[in-house]
DNA sequence: GACAAATAGTTGCAGAAGCAACTAATATGA
DNA sequence: TCATATTAGTTGCTTCTGCAACTATTTGTC
């Protein structure tokens, strides 16, 4: 039985907690919204798409398993899985690397580029509504900025 | 197969796009580290210390599952089975609502009022090697207030 | 060169979370 | 007032994910 409800100089109240449950927040209800429309419009989980643009984005066109589990967030196992999925969906395939036999690299598959650019399409719209009409260009900038340097961070500690 | 592998002005480069995924991995970095951190020292998941925050935040002491669930973002479903445990480990109780038989509400119990105040103190510590270390408090002030426009938004679009 | 240590990825297993269907209670309104 | 719609929360089921153990390969050392 809690007494005392709340007093707003808390310690719970402290500047740094606020700022991680907000961060928590954030993250969450925009992927949240931004998945289902995903979901919705292109048929696809926001998970294969972030997957995907990671490749993409990538020099040469594909990742290890590694890199990709890295750049997302994902413990290996659960990589494992979600290429599994992508693999059977057709988007993405795993190649061999001829050089080193316990890595695996991914690549987008022709289905899985065109796949991404029409998700693409729909997905910056929505964007728009989530991100750019409450945010500045330069808020934006600033925003990723803090949190580039945020991420570095955490890296660095795990 | 994937040719053309990337270029820099590429769609997928836009900065709406980056900004969501540094968004999801930088709170999914943080929650992780701050996660590991917080079960090996107050022996207990972050996911119990938000409930409890906000538990502790709140007017009256006490919240009703829809209220935390919809703080937390998680769902109906969800809460529920989160609470179950919290209640099996002490840490807070349900409490029915004397003027709707259908609301329940979720009050700390001492020992969850304890153990928040326990694990507050090693929390802080943490983030500010996560947080302070890398953002001025200028910073971090900054990115609280447009981490509460983004919330904002999202939350008028769901 | 051979054995130990490290690395890359996959698999079994279990826990956590969402969805949809359900129960129960309250609000609406004809 | 009684039927209907809405709201709050829980439960069944399925999916997703991480952890730890495992296999396979490579690197390092003696």
């Amino acid at each position: 039985m809690a007494e005392q409800p709340n007093s707003c100089d808390s310690v719970i109240n402290d500047e740094r907690i606020v700022l991680l449950g907000l961060l928590a927040e954030s993250a969450a209800r925009l992927q949240r919204s931004a998945g289902e429309a995903m979901e919705e419009q292109s048929g696809i989980p926001l998970a294969f798409y972030e997957v995907m643009v990671r490749i993409r984005r990538s020099e040469a066109g594909r990742l290890t398993m590694s890199e990709v589990a890295n750049e997302t967030v994902y413990s290996s196992g659960g990589m494992t899985r979600l290429i599994d999925r992508m693999v059977d969906a057709g988007f993405v395939e795993r190649v061999d690397c001829p050089t080193d036999r316990r890595t695996v690299f991914v690549a987008l598959t022709d289905a899985g580029i065109a796949q991404l650019e029409q998700a693409t399409e729909v997905h910056l719209d929505q964007l728009d509504r989530l991100l750019s009409s409450r945010l500045s260009c330069d808020e934006r900038t600033q925003l990723r900025d803090m949190l580039v340097k945020l991420t570095a961070e955490a890296d660095a500690l795990a």
